[in-house]
DNA sequence: CGAAATTTTGAACCGTTTCAACGGACGTGG
DNA sequence: CCACGTCCGTTGAAACGGTTCAAAATTTCG
């Protein structure tokens, strides 16, 4: 689910005038757009309903009746699923242009809650569906997403059940510095506006084992910690030799 | 990527008087077919080259330029990612009626090997995608299985970061049982057609830890070994409470 | 029946977790 | 503007679950 796809960022929206989904943004919800034409456009913006969300707002829960798709379009969402004592996996954290309700049958099997604020965009399903059903071209890039975030997926896999903690955080850092790259930053300093709580549930770690492993990754010169929240990549090829992957 | 699909299953297919699309059996590669018309299954048969794979063989692996759609019809695929030093990560385990690759960019991002003899129905890409745009309801019924791939990969993320060595076997178990049960079986005597390092690499542990753990299941009394491939669920309740989700 | 491969079991080891304390950042109110 | 409290992050020490190394037992198959 991390990790968004190029072809089908917010970016990509073609700018239509007059055209405005969710009352503040005209490429809300449109993050599929870019396979459109302006008629599907305004069909799809016609369903669109703008959503505000409060740090550590709740999107959708675990277990609620799965009644909408959500399309994340500025901030960041992480999506975690709890089992009944309270251990907490995050699955994936979301940025604009990311879809959210793909994965469910009768009810949501995740929680997506913002970090920091956030805005999305939200279609009932069945409005949805039926307008899939009439734009081939919405479907297939869904498709794709889909395609990608399974990919993304089966990427944690390997990491959640083979690799180490040195490893976890190096492919962790790499992967956020690419997607930062891929909105235009530069990807040398990382921010990082996710907790070390929601670092180590996210790669099935500690707070402790996170926090002291990023000081490894300091102490052996990899990176700098400008801040807490952020970190700047200050030997990206080190980096990467240390994240297991090639 | 585990776990069927019912509502996609090959049982669903239509009896097609003279429809054989891959020379054996007139379900392959048309596990989708539940949703498609005899005109739309036809245009599918005609794209479908069959394949028999021998114990252990490989039915696409990573890196390798990613031109075919994989749908198997028969027999257990274990789809694997790769470290560079080895170390292996099970992704899923698929049956009849699952699809391999769409998950892809250029390259496969995984390995697909056979457990035990295997057959499948493969499709070029080009085709399928050119097949795709003319039928929606083929578009929609992938959407819907890689949406239901999602889910799993979701629930295995949860598994492999969060959950201990018993959470991990009872839920592989039962997970097991259910896809049994799905296809007709009684899901009580479970097949384990995969070996203890098969299993261990898909829930992220050693081969002992496996052998120990399935000891530990049989020495409370959760399960019995008819054989060393083979588990009898003696108390599901029981199964259901160690492995940890409800 | 015998050899090879797989599985099970045992013991020592190790990376991560757990438990505990400390340090630093941030916001509030004096 | 600083004192204070709270929250978050860091660091340390002990404990633990799972791994590693080693060997025995069982199954498989020629």
């Amino acid at each position: 689910m991390p990790a968004s796809s190029p072809v089908l960022s917010v970016a990509h929206c073609p700018d239509i005038e007059g055209l405005n989904p969710c009352g503040q943004c005209k490429a809300r919800g449109l993050s599929v757009c870019g396979s459109l034409k302006e008629e599907g456009l305004r069909r799809l913006a016609a369903l669109a309903e703008p959503l505000d969300v409060a740090a550590g707002g709740v999107l959708l829960r675990e277990g609620d009746p799965a009644t909408h798709l959500i399309n994340v379009t500025s901030g960041m969402v992480r999506v975690s699923k709890l089992l009944p004592d309270g251990r907490r996996q995050i699955v994936g954290f979301l940025m604009a242009g990311d879809f959210l309700g793909l994965a469910s049958g009768e009810t949501y099997a995740f929680t997506a809650e913002a970090i920091g604020e956030a805005t999305a965009c939200r279609f009932r399903r069945a409005g949805y569906r039926a307008l899939l059903a009439e734009l081939p071209e919405l479907e297939a890039a869904l498709l794709e997403r889909a395609s990608h975030d399974l990919q993304a997926a089966q990427d944690h896999m390997l990491l959640l059940g083979r690799k180490t903690a040195i490893e976890r955080l190096a492919s962790f850092l790499l992967d956020l510095s690419g997607r930062a790259a891929r909105t235009g930053d530069d990807g040398v300093v990382v921010d990082l506006p996710m907790s070390r709580a929601e670092i180590a549930d996210y790669l099935g770690l500690t707070i402790e084992t996170v926090s002291r492993t990023m000081s490894r990754l300091k102490a052996g010169g990899a990176i700098t910690l400008p801040s807490q929240r952020a970190v700047r990549i200050e030997q990206s090829e080190r980096l990467r030799a240390l994240s297991g992957d090639a």
